[in-house]
Formats: structure tokens, C-alpha cells, sequence
DNA sequence: GTCAGTGCAAACTTTTTGCAACTAC
DNA sequence: GTAGTTGCAAAAAGTTTGCACTGAC
């Protein structure tokens, strides 16, 4: 069973509880988008949903896919990343929670690490007036192949 | 003296050396633009900074602004955040280097907050093929005034 | 004098909005 | 039936680009 599918059911079910409470309804659209965004193991945007739900013939505005992504995040199922300023993606939040980015400044690769401490540290953080529901660490730095091609570049001089 | 003038005389020294090393020009407007971020204590936009020149009757277009934010992240004085998808906002690398953010999801207010043990954890990260040069992290969550006005709606039902 | 740097406006991309048509309840 | 939901197209917002002019070296 492949763990995307399986989550995919928590998934729903969270989300048709969430509709409930909210007595949002649970349209065919809002069910069919979020089934799509399930099969993302890793980071996603608007424009790829919108590709891979035409590619399987279901037909959706964008408009939709942002309607239904704000839902999402106010469901605290998916989390919002803005790595660059012209490209924001987005993550399943249980995806999420097992990982954090290390973005290379020069080329923009996201590489995805674990690590176990930094996760409770922040956990125990407590801030005044403020309620922690999730983080997000960036790391930003330079990969090895850009740090490679620079170097090269010097040489080259 | 105050803080942000005593740096920026420190933030201009760096951005000159950059320049030199880079073979790029000293221009005037690279400057000015500079000494106006410079007397932002906290995040500042695109928007902002043309608003700043303009109030001091320095014309400049939104295009250099652009060019010469790219330029300062590439020499490592300012820094780029992206707390919401719509509004890129940059703050001066040294004063993000003291503080995390807390950002608050209903509102998207934004606290900072600090902390010793987690940057120092943070430093000490080994990431396979990665150099570490920069990191931000943000937590999301609730602030009290949305805590406090979503018990007031909950009482109201 | 030369070429990098700049301003301007237009183009481009991503996201939001208004309204008519549709559908879950 | 009646609201909430969706699609479409247009608008808005933010950023990038192309080209002619300017100014640092």
C-alpha cells in the first residue's frame, strides 16, 4: 500500500470533519482536487494540481484550486512554502512535519533533511501571546553543484 | 547615535567591497537606495522603499529597486522573507540574524521573538553536499487577538 | 569614449474578484 | 427552493524585460 494513498484517507476525513463543523458543503469538486493533491509526495503549486486534474480529464477553474487551498490551510492539512518570491508551493502538513529545506541561494534546488532535536526544541518554545500550531526552517546556502560551478569559474578567471 | 545609522555605516563599507570585488559600478542611486533600507528597523518591501525615496524627493524606479535588493541578498546584507504569498518583504541580515518570526495565520500578523539555544543548534547542522549560510525559521499559529476574537464568535453562535 | 546602470512603459505571471450558472442540502 | 459553490473572464498586484538615455570609470 503506498503510504500516499493511505494518508490520503486520514486526509479526507479531516477535511469532510472540517467541512462539517465549518457546515461547509462537500461538493465533488472540493473532494476530486484535494484527492489530486494527495498523490503529491512532495512540494506542489497551483499550476501543477490544475496540469495533473487535466490530465485526468477533470476539468477546474484555478480559481477553484485556490479556493480550495485556503481551505485547506485553515484545516491545517496543507502548509504554504514561499521558498522564491515568484513561486509558492505547497506541502501536505504530515508530509511536512517529517522534514526541513535546505534552499541553495544560487539555484534555487530544495533539498529536503531530519533532524530530531530541533524539532522539540522549538516544540518547547513558548511564546508570549502566541499560540505555535507549525514551523517552518529554511536553511539557505549554496549546493554542491553551485559551489562546484563557482569554483570553476574562478579557476576559469 | 542610533543603531540603525551607527550599522549602516557598516552596511555601506560591505556593500562598496562587494562592489569592487564584483567589478560593479558605485553608482549614486545604488547608494541612496541602500541608506533608505538602512533606516528600516524592521521588514520593508519593494513598495516601501520607492514610497521612502519619494518622500524624500528622490525619484528612482521600481526597477532598480529590484536590481539592487538582488544585488544586497547576493552580497549577503539583506535577506528575503515570504510570509504570505502576495507580499515579499526583505529585511537587513543583520537585524534578522537576532530574531525569529512568529507569524500569526488568521491575521497574518508578524512577532519576533528570540531565542539562544535554537540558532545555536541550527549552526551546528550538517547537511550532506549543502553549505550553511543562512537560515530562517518561522513559527505559525495564533496570536491573542484572533484567540481571543475567535472565542468571542464561538460564544456569539 | 565606452559600456554598465537606470528609467520608463509594456509585458508577464500569479492571484483575486464579480457575476451568471450550477448543485448540494 | 435556496444558498453556497464554481467557472469564466477581467482586473489587480507584483515583478521582469526591452530599449533608449545617462553617468561612472
Amino acid at each position: 500500500m503506498s503510504s500516499g494513498l493511505y494518508d490520503a484517507n486520514k486526509i479526507r476525513d479531516a477535511f469532510t470533519q472540517y467541512l462539517t463543523e465549518k457546515a461547509l458543503r462537500k461538493s465533488t469538486v472540493r473532494f476530486t482536487i484535494l484527492e489530486h493533491i494527495c498523490h503529491f509526495r512532495g512540494h506542489f503549486d497551483v499550476e501543477m494540481i490544475w496540469r495533473r486534474m487535466e490530465d485526468h480529464n477533470f476539468h477546474v477553474s484555478r480559481a477553484s484550486i485556490y479556493n480550495i487551498i485556503d481551505l485547506l490551510m485553515d484545516a491545517g492539512l496543507v502548509v504554504r512554502h514561499s521558498f522564491s518570491s515568484q513561486l509558492v508551493q505547497y506541502e501536505l502538513k504530515n508530509v511536512a512535519a517529517t522534514h526541513h529545506h535546505a534552499v541553495c541561494a544560487y539555484c534555487s534546488a530544495v533539498k529536503e533533511f531530519k533532524n530530531e532535536k530541533i524539532p522539540k526544541e522549538i516544540a518547547n518554545l513558548k511564546i508570549a501571546k502566541f499560540t505555535h500550531e507549525y514551523h517552518s526552517l529554511t536553511i539557505y546556502g549554496m549546493c554542491s553543484k553551485c559551489k562546484f560551478r563557482l569554483t570553476l569559474q574562478k579557476k576559469a578567471k
